[in-house]
DNA sequence: TTTTCTATTGTTAACGGTAACATTACCACA
DNA sequence: TGTGGTAATGTTACCGTTAACAATAGAAAA
């Protein structure tokens, strides 16, 4: 347990050259005499030979790992944002450091300094409020920095995401369409895509001269919190007819929760998600829903991260993808 | 962009002092003389000085990072292996490196000597079966290795799981013992684990004089796969009245697809999912599922190694977890 | 035979921190 | 006045790999 892993020394001392010879063939076979290739095959398979990154690390400051850093990773959304960085990422041959922060700015100032430290070559971040000091680091950082989420972000970065405001006013929008109007907003965790899209529903409401109500809280969504709302708010305003809610899983659990009290889904109240998770494409009823490309983004960031690491100027950029507003049969038909 | 980050020497020089007195203050600000204290920290803040973990990984081995191997990061069952992961390693100041190998030891061995180039300090990994080079590497690399997931994994390393095999054959007794016969097992990806649940179905259908009937595919679970499956199953054997399935995604999207059809859950098939997920115990009618302690397996697997991390010994142990029989709502009361 | 070239291997230094040891300066005390 | 002690700071070497340059030997060319 305690002996440590063999070097290139440990493997050139067995076959009885310099480690440079062996470091040579490792790269590049082509340069080491056909005699030598086999004997230096067989001792790095024999000690198990593998090769140490923090010493290239250290003298060219290229790590080939990406920081990812995110608010949340058991946040379905999140996951999939990762598969679709790591599509992109992994066959080009780097590695994905990821960390979270807990949707708190201190925390994630913190990770930055960690995920800086490692010398991540790039870094995926995904809220537009940092710290002073977290500003600073990332201006600083001489590395190519990418925010995904929210594209109407005010930071200055590179910026791919999509409008979560007017997303959000369309699904509100067309809930009215369909005949809903008293539409509560079922909030969570209460960070900057979640105020945008509770700006939107209020514009839309409000075009339409109706009151927005917000149901509201700072801990995270999830199903039973969608019914606990829905109970709450049934109480406080017996007379809704419809829900919007911040994302998937408080939408199903309101679902589930009006399952139980009988109550009819669209009929008596509409209800409508974010994201459009499988589930929410498979349940009975189907989900309104706004689809958004979470996915896609993840690609789209970690692509734009590797053509600047190839050389590429990389500028300042915002790349605003479409979201798409899917009816489903939890609201009204016209 | 291309200016890089400042080293300790950029500080030392702007204050007047030698790196050593730099990094002395950092690390204990009491050993430097109060004068100094004051200008070495604006020179920090001046310069937005990150430290470097580079040098001390290169020169102790010691990363201060731990290795997580999964077969996928975007299934609910590891992401929330990974919240018990880093609920312990996080506030120890570990920072977690995760990578995920599609189910592939071709691709887990790459990973794996990926991670240990890195020179992770210890390393979590989740499949019994691995390349022999793979188990080389795990035996040489020096470090403490955990396995979680399956408590009945023949590997020789520490193991943290529960039993498959004995949670399949539980579950399918107590849908027999519910009233159902003709039981279907929904099976996908079909790795060790699920290989494991499909034993014990098998067990506890034939000690009933019980015909096994299994339904699988090597490729992903999903709420589409189950609704594909019942389908399929509906055709090709007519008077099934029970699904057991490998997880609660596809008992979902069979559900869902009863619903569908107007076949009455759980009066004419009854349903089981595995794994107990929020949305299980959230729907209607409740879900029929195995429960089983996710993060508590991340939470134990990530205390196991910072004890041999902080110098105990790290011996080959197996711990078993329980799991837990819910009922629910999709098979038939007793 | 001698020179030149080339293929192969070797040598040195560097990356940025820190442990271990060395030095300096100042003070207290005999 | 000199000795010893101590607090503060400096110096050196090292971790493992590779870029850059150096050296060697053998073959081809003159």
């Amino acid at each position: 347990m305690k002996k440590k892993r063999p070097t290139l020394q440990d493997v050139a001392d067995l076959v009885g050259v310099t480690k440079m010879t062996v470091s040579r063939f490792i790269r590049n076979p082509e340069q080491v005499s056909g005699a030598l290739r086999d004997s230096i095959q067989a001792a790095l398979d024999e000690l198990g030979y593998i090769p140490n990154r923090a010493p290239d690390i250290l003298s060219k400051s290229k790590s080939h790992a990406i920081g990812v850093l995110l608010p949340s990773l058991t946040n379905q959304v999140f996951a999939e944002v990762i598969r679709g960085i790591e599509t992109v990422l992994e066959p080009e041959g780097y590695q994905t450091m990821l960390a979270h922060f807990g949707y708190s700015p201190e925390l994630e100032e913190q990770r930055i300094a960690t995920l800086l430290s490692y010398n991540v070559d790039a870094l995926i971040i995904s809220e537009s409020q940092h710290t002073p000091k977290a500003q600073k680091m990332l201006e600083n950082a001489g590395i190519p920095v990418i925010e995904i989420m929210d594209s109407t972000s005010s930071s200055p970065l590179h910026i791919i995401g999509i409008d979560n405001c007017s997303a959000a006013r369309e699904m509100t929008q067309t809930m009215i369409d369909h005949g809903h109007r008293n539409i509560v907003y079922f909030a969570a965790r209460m960070d900057q895509r979640t105020l945008q899209k509770i700006e939107g529903y209020k514009q839309a409401m409000q075009a339409n001269n109706l009151h927005p109500i917000i149901k509201e809280t700072h801990s995270a969504s999830s199903f039973t919190l969608g019914a606990q709302f829905l109970d709450e708010v049934l109480t406080q305003h017996p007379d809704i007819d419809g829900i919007f809610c911040t994302n998937d899983d408080l939408a199903i659990g309101a679902l589930y929760a009006c399952q139980k009290k009988g109550l009819k889904v669209p009929e008596q109240i509409g209800i409508a998600g974010f994201h459009g998770h499988d589930i929410a494409r498979a349940m009975v009823p189907l989900l309104a829903t706004v689809i958004t490309p979470r996915e896609e983004m993840g690609r789209l960031a970690a692509e734009a991260l590797l053509k600047g690491l190839q050389g590429a100027p990389f500028q300042k950029q915002v790349i605003e993808l479409s979201y798409q507003i899917e009816c489903g049969e939890s609201i009204k038909a016209i």
